[in-house]
RNA sequence: GGGCGAUUAGCUCAGUUGGAUAGAGCGUUAGCCUCCGGAGCUAAAGGCCGUGCGUUCGAAUCGCACAUCGCCCA
C-alpha cells in the first residue's frame, strides 16, 4: 500500500524535476494518518522538498498532485492540506485487489524468504536450583515467540539455555539437600540461612536418602565435603528434568541446553583467555587477571580470574559467547533479567574484544511480573522458598492465557499479572477476545457453507466491500507483514499482540454493524466471508507466531 | 556518590526513523438479546503527554537541566 504510493508520488516528483537529478528523499516519509477524514494515507514530501526544489510547499503539493499517473484507477481522491501534506485516498478496487491479495498469500502471508542469517535466541537460563517460576515464564514466552517471529522473517533460528551448573549457586543446592537430609534423619542442626528452603529441596534429600545405588555403599559416612558435590550435581541434574519438562508443557522448546561446566572441560574458558591475552584485552593487577574493558565502552575494567584462583562468572560467559560465535551465528539474542542490566557493557566490550561488532549481540532486557490475584498482590519470596512457580500458573489459567498475556507490555515495562483477569472468559481477557475472532469466524463460515477463498471480490468489475469498516479492516491486514518485520527488527514480540487485539476489535465491530451472511445478496455475502477468512487466516498466522492456540471452538 | 531506565486519562499501558484534533483496555455512566456465537456491540464522561528551557515550518517523540520512582554498581 504503502510501496505503490510511495512510487507514484516518485515517480510524480521526477516529472517535476524534469531532467534535473532529484534532491534525497530520505525525509519523505509515507504514512497512515491519525485522523481518517485526512484520507488513507499522506506523505510530507512538499514539506520536506520545498526548498530543495525551489517552490512553497503547498505550490509543490498541488504540482505533486497534477503529476501524479494512476492508469490502474487505485487512486480515488488526493487533496493537499494543513501547511502542505499531499492526502491519498485509495479506491475500493484498490482495497478489493489488496485482499486477494492476502487470501492468495495463505498461510504464508507476511512470511519473509531465508536470509541466510543464522541467529541464536538464549532464553530463560535459569540456575537449576529451583523450579521455574512466574518471571522465568515471561522470559521463555518472549524468547520463544521471538524465535517463531525471526523465524517467520527469514532468520535460521537456534534456540538454547545456557545452564548455570558450574558456580558457587550449586553449591549450595547440594548443600541445602545436604542439611535436610540430616534433618529428615533426625539431625538438629539449624538450616543455614543463605541455603535454599523451598519444599522441594525435601523431596530431593527424600529421594536420595531411599536410592539404594549410591557410591560408595558407604555414601553416607563420607565427610560432607564429598557428599556435597555428589548431591549438587544429583539435585541439579533431577531439577533441569523438571525444568525441561515445565518448557515443554508450556510449548517453549529448546533445541539446546548448553552447560557452564563444559566450557571447562572442553577448555573454551581457558581458550578464551588465552585469546583475549594474545590480543592485548587482558592484564593482570593485585594479583588477579583483569579484562580490558574500559576502553570498548564499558564502565571500568572487570576481573576474569579473581586473585584466589576463582574465575568468574564474566570468564565462562566470554567464553560461552566466543563459543556461540564460533558456531556461525550472525546475531546472538540474549534474554535476561532485568537486573542484568549492569552486564550488557561488558559483554558488549567482550563481544567486541572477540572480534565481532557489537550489534551483533541482542540483549532483550525482561522486567518484573508482579503476580495478583484480584487485584491483590501474591507474595513471592523466594528466601523463604515460598514462590508460585510455572507450572501452578499454567494449571490455573492454562498455557495459552499465560503466553499471551506475558506478551502484552513491552519487555522493559513491568508486567501486573492477575490470575483472575487471566482465567476470565470476557472482555477483559484479550486472549480469548482475540481467539474468539477465530471461533466466530469459524463458525460462520461453516454456517455460510461457502468456499471463502473462491470468492468473488467484485461483480462486473464494481467492488463489492465498500464499507467504511470493511475498507479499515483490510487496510489493517495490510499493515500484518510490516508490524511483524518490526517486531522481529526491534526484538519486540509484543507488537504482534497490540496488533491482534485490535483486529479483534475491528472485526467484532464490524459483525456487531453489518450481517455478514446476508441472504438476499450471495455475491456480497461471499465477498463478505471472504474477508471474514482473511481476517481468521491473519489472526490464526499471528497467534502461532506467540506460541497461542487459534481454537475453532470455545 | 556514579550509571541505566521510567514518568502519557481514576487504574494498567500503546504510541521509533519528529507530522495535522494524543490512542486502547479496565473502571465509571447510559443503552443493545424477534438478529450470523452477548466470550460480543453502541455511546458518554475523563489529558498542561512529570516541570522548565532549547533545537525547527512542527516536539509526547530529539537535546540540556530539575523533580519523583525503580534497578544496577561502588
Amino acid at each position: 500500500m504503502k510501496k505503490m504510493i510511495r512510487e507514484k508520488t516518485r515517480a510524480a516528483l521526477q516529472v517535476i524535476a524534469g531532467s534535473n537529478e532529484l534532491p534525497s528523499l530520505e525525509a519523505v516519509v509515507v504514512e497512515e494518518p491519525r485522523d481518517p477524514s485526512h484520507g488513507h494515507l499522506a506523505t510530507n514530501a512538499a514539506l520536506a522538498l520545498a526548498k530543495a526544489l525551489g517552490h512553497k510547499p503547498r505550490e509543490l503539493a498541488d504540482k505533486i498532485i497534477g503529476a501524479i499517473s494512476d492508469p490502474e484507477g487505485y487512486i480515488s481522491a488526493t487533496t493537499v492540506a494543513g501547511p502542505g501534506f499531499v492526502n491519498f485516498k485509495l479506491s475500493n478496487k484498490w482495497w478489493a485487489k489488496a485482499l486477494s491479495d492476502i487470501i492468495a498469500a495463505g498461510p504464508d502471508y507476511g512470511r519473509k524468504p531465508l536470509t541466510g542469517r543464522k541467529v541464536q535466541v538464549e532464553y530463560v537460563s535459569a540456575n537449576p536450583t529451583g523450579p521455574l517460576h512466574v518471571g522465568h515464564g515471561r522470559g521463555a514466552a518472549i524468547g520463544d515467540a521471538l524465535a517463531r517471529i525471526l523465524a517467520f522473517t527469514g532468520d535460521e533460528v537456534v534456540r538454547e539455555y545456557y545452564i548455570n551448573d558450574a558456580g558457587r549457586q550449586m553449591r549450595i543446592l547440594g548443600a541445602s539437600v545436604l542439611a535436610r537430609a540430616k534433618e529428615l534423619q533426625g539431625g538438629t542442626e539449624e538450616f543455614p540461612a543463605d541455603h535454599y528452603r523451598g519444599e522441594y529441596i525435601y523431596d530431593l534429600a527424600k529421594e536420595v536418602l531411599a536410592d539404594k545405588t549410591l557410591t560408595p555403599p558407604n555414601f553416607w559416612a563420607l565427610p560432607d565435603e564429598e557428599k556435597i558435590p555428589f548431591l549438587s550435581q544429583f539435585a541439579g541434574q533431577r531439577i533441569l528434568n523438571g525444568i525441561k519438562k515445565d518448557l515443554e508443557d508450556f510449548r517453549a522448546i529448546q533445541e539446546v541446553f548448553f552447560s557452564e561446566t563444559s566450557l571447562y572441560e572442553k577448555g573454551l574458558v581457558f581458550k578464551a583467555l588465552s585469546y583475549l591475552k594474545e590480543t592485548g584485552r587482558s592484564f593482570d593487577k593485585d594479583g588477579a587477571l583483569w579484562f580490558n574493558s574500559a576502553p570498548l565502552g564499558d564502565d571500568k575494567d572487570r576481573v576474569l580470574i579473581k586473585s584466589d584462583g576463582e574465575k568468574t562468572y564474566l570468564a565462562a560467559d566470554i567464553a560461552y559467547h566466543q563459543d556461540k560465535f564460533a558456531r556461525g551465528f550472525d546475531l546472538v539474542v540474549d534474554v535476561w533479567g532485568a537486573d542484568h542490566h549492569g552486564y550488557i557493557p561488558r559483554m558488549k566490550a567482550a563481544v567486541a574484544a572477540l572480534g565481532y561488532k557489537p550489534d551483533q549481540l541482542g540483549v532483550v532486557l525482561v522486567q518484573l511480573v508482579s503476580l495478583l490475584r484480584g487485584g491483590q498482590l501474591v507474595s513471592m519470596s523466594t528466601r523463604a522458598g515460598e514462590f508460585v512457580t510455572l507450572r501452578e500458573v499454567v494449571a490455573e489459567v492454562g498455557v495459552d492465557a499465560a503466553r499471551f498475556l506475558f506478551l502484552t507490555r513491552g519487555h522493559e515495562s513491568p508486567l501486573d499479572f492477575d490470575l483472575e483477569v487471566a482465567k476470565a472468559q470476557s472482555r477483559d481477557n484479550p486472549v480469548y477476545y482475540v481467539q474468539y475472532v477465530c471461533a466466530r469466524i469459524y463458525s460462520l463460515i461453516q454456517k455460510s457453507g461457502f468456499e471463502p477463498l473462491k470468492a468473488s471480490l467484485t461483480k462486473d468489475g464494481a467492488p463489492l466491500l465498500v464499507e467504511p469498516e470493511e475498507v479499515d479492516l483490510i487496510r489493517h491486514l495490510q499493515t500484518f507483514p510490516e508490524t511483524v518485520e518490526t517486531a522481529a527488527r526491534r526484538l519486540e514480540p509484543h507488537l504482534l499482540t497490540a496488533y491482534l487485539t485490535g483486529a479483534a476489535r475491528l472485526f467484532h465491530q464490524y459483525y456487531g454493524r453489518h450481517r455478514l451472511i446476508a441472504e438476499e445478496n450471495e455475491p456480497l455475502s461471499r465477498a463478505r466471508i471472504a474477508l471474514a477468512a482473511a481476517i481468521r487466516q491473519v489472526t490464526v498466522i499471528g497467534l502461532n507466531l506467540l506460541g497461542v492456540a487459534a481454537p475453532e471452538r470455545m
